[in-house]
DNA sequence: GGACTGACACTGG
DNA sequence: ACCAGTGCCAGTC
């Protein structure tokens, strides 16, 4: 984990501790490192994501709500319908309703 | 060291 | 609320 890449680590230790049928912006990870502006270089992290299943940037959505592209985990139906397992809702536009599933740290 | 890339966020219309 | 343009950061070539 604590390779030379520190910055990435940070993300996926951040994205890990996402909990179940919530998701979290790339901006609030990368607010959680110290870098507000940095939320492209997290999703270029999750991107490089070595450890599908121990980071789960299938709860990691932009601000709109939207999944990552088709090539995350197989396709966006994978990623929706792990977030729906949780307990995640989609509005009918196919986005998540941030307003009912936006992480709170600490909150 | 310089330039390009990438799963974004913010501002303005 | 949406679309388009701009700015940010880290990594790779």
């Amino acid at each position: 984990m604590e390779s030379s890449k520190g910055y990435f680590s940070k993300v996926y230790r951040i994205v890990s501790t996402i909990p179940p049928g919530k998701v979290a912006t790339y901006g609030q990870i990368a607010a959680l490192l110290g870098d507000a502006r940095g939320a492209r270089t997290v999703g270029w992290a999750l991107h490089c994501n070595p450890f599908p299943g121990l980071v789960p940037c299938h709860r990691v959505v932009n601000q709109r709500g939207e999944l990552s592209g088709g090539f995350a985990f197989g396709g966006q139906e994978r990623q929706r319908s792990l977030l729906e397992r949780e307990g995640v809702s989609f509005l009918p536009d196919g986005r998540v309703d941030l307003k009912r599933h936006l992480w709170r740290p600490g909150g």
